[in-house]
DNA sequence: CGGTTACATGTAACCGGTTACGAAGGGAGG
DNA sequence: CCTCCCTTCGTAACCGGTTACATGTAACCG
């Protein structure tokens, strides 16, 4: 039956509880023979242990929550990945805790970082509030972060992937081709989430501008909500300004689809009229063959799953920081501007 | 500190263990005043119930475990959604086994489908080798199955969507396009996890075209291993042909995108030399203008849950299986054939 | 041959909740 | 004033594992 426990086993195979727990985890020694024995008894009787006991007698949970936000955005799922090819083979339960608004985060981030409810925490793309932030570091439970930047944070282990870094690698990519005049196209910096990415691109962006001596005319600058459809709103607008930009450089690839879907209902060529360049390097990516900033997103759900089990072994010395650095994948929306360079 | 225990919480707030138990689970009546002491004693401790021993107690895990094929694929991600939906307000939480091999799955329909193990288990997309099938349907724990077709497995609740009708739709918008010369772009029907939904696919195309009359040519099929860079060789295959066909199904948006790749790099123009039409509507399609056929795959994942969450309340009368309607969705990739109506 | 050692196994306490059952206290009715 | 009942709460057993410690046995020693 589904029910046999432990001590039904024993009392079949005539040994005590203490030797079949002990061939169950291979602990101890146990004579062949015994075991054997034991062994069948349990098969015979169809014998599974109950997670419930074991976690609690164990006092661990053994179990890793994974605290992510929007599941099904491709860059999620395949930090998930990562992070799965780790955990599946260790003795950890991956448990997915789904964010996709302020409530469901504050009710996680509240809720899970606590010893009894969790061996480990990952979060990943979900920027804590002030107010959790004192918890997760209370170091009641090992807690990495994944592609979450926050000073306040940093005294956690972390995997991020450089967007300072990778907005200047957009930015040079386009000058090197000879652009001068280049837009950007991104999130509104202040949103109910704190995520800082679109920030820091643009910060790196603008950086790389300036160190060639580049301008960024602020209306150059196009901000507003993430989404595909809202890009594209405010591509056209940049697009049928007196001036129009040669290049236009979105924080993420789903804007730079937006951008593109503006370029098409204009009839301008990408890239001869405009080149447009991405960041995230998702699936569609390469569909459409956009010119793009690679993360490495796989990479980073494996990186962070691999520290958080070292701090669940034994808390590190100090908070180590893993830096993914993004590359640049350059494909068939960038070219140098009709009029050569400038 | 976070070892408070119940008990410890009962001490100090001057009352029993079962009182606590009782403001905790709000089971029970309470004394207004008592209620109010204990809460504060709670909060003043910080303390948390341990899942393990409630679960323990309560013989029930509290949690579903969902075995999903390659979660990165947008499909597989968007079902994900939809049990997350249901779930994330339930009782219950969401552990998830990754397949992306025969062996896992393996391990994972062998070891998951016990009482101890879980409350209740969601397979997605993962067809069931014939040595799982009595352990899943022993009944030994709630099974609902999502995206699966084995008759084998019709004794258990599940969710599907109507493949061979999809093939038909998609076939039909093709014919009454007026297009004549139509092929076939789709998996080996043999694969080494039994997925079904190609060969299904392929009998309502197939069928479909019957019905009108129009003969379906041998060398208009092409099958291969699922992925776009195979589709495109496929499709490059097809295109080359002496007589090449009007218009291409494609068994998967994946394979469709790989099947436009080629028509790019041949300088065919989609749809004036060649229709394209492919299956699952994932986000990608959209980007590219890709007429395909919609499955609902978030209200898939959420019907799946409900299902699941009714069995694990109580075993319902007989199996109950919710067909999910496909339906086309016309983009900027089909139209009629150049020669127009034959 | 008594004693030490190593190996194999058993006993029972413990993990931290839930809950059946029973008891105490207070108010209402006779 | 005594019963009876209802509300509120406490005691203790139980869920099914793990493991510290005790026990038993056989081999080996001088």
């Amino acid at each position: 039956m589904s029910t046999a426990t432990i001590r039904d086993v024993a009392r079949a195979a005539g040994v005590s509880v203490a030797t079949v727990s002990r061939v169950l985890n291979e602990s101890g020694v146990v004579n062949e023979r015994t075991r054997g024995r034991v062994l069948e008894t349990m098969s015979a009787l169809s014998f599974t242990p109950s997670n419930a006991a074991r976690r609690l007698s164990l006092g661990r949970t053994l179990t890793v929550s994974v605290v992510v936000s929007f599941l099904t955005r491709p860059q999620a799922a395949e930090r998930l990945r990562g992070v799965d090819a780790v955990l599946s083979d260790s003795e950890f339960d991956l448990v997915i805790y789904n964010v996709e608004s302020p409530d469901k985060r504050d009710k996680y981030l509240r809720e899970l970082p606590h010893a009894k409810r969790t061996d480990g925490l990952l979060v990943i793309s979900v920027p804590p509030a002030p107010e959790h932030i004192p918890l997760l570091a209370s170091g009641a439970v090992p807690v990495v972060v994944i592609d979450v930047h926050s000073p306040a944070l940093n005294v956690l282990p972390r995997v991020v992937g450089d967007d300072v870094v990778g907005g200047g690698l957009a930015a040079n990519h386009l000058l090197d081709l000879g652009h001068r005049r280049i837009a950007f196209v991104g999130d509104e910096f202040d949103n109910p989430y704190g995520f800082t990415s679109g920030r820091d691109r643009f910060e790196g962006f603008e950086r790389a501008l300036a160190e060639r001596g580049v301008p960024l005319h602020r209306e150059l600058v196009a901000l507003g909500a993430h989404g595909r459809y809202e890009a594209r709103e405010l591509a056209h607008r940049l697009l049928t300004e007196p001036e129009p930009p040669t290049a236009i450089f979105a924080a993420s690839d789903t804007q730079a689809l937006g951008v593109l879907s503006a370029a098409r209902e204009m009839s301008l060529d990408v890239p001869g009229d405009v080149s447009v360049v991405g960041y995230d390097d998702i699936e569609a990516a390469d569909y459409v063959g956009l010119t793009t900033v690679r993360q490495q997103l796989f990479e980073s759900g494996r990186a962070g799953a691999e520290l958080l089990l070292n701090e669940i072994e034994g808390p590190s010395a100090g908070p180590s920081c893993v830096e993914l650095a993004p590359s640049i994948v350059v494909r068939a929306t960038s070219a140098p501007p009709k009029g050569g360079r400038a």
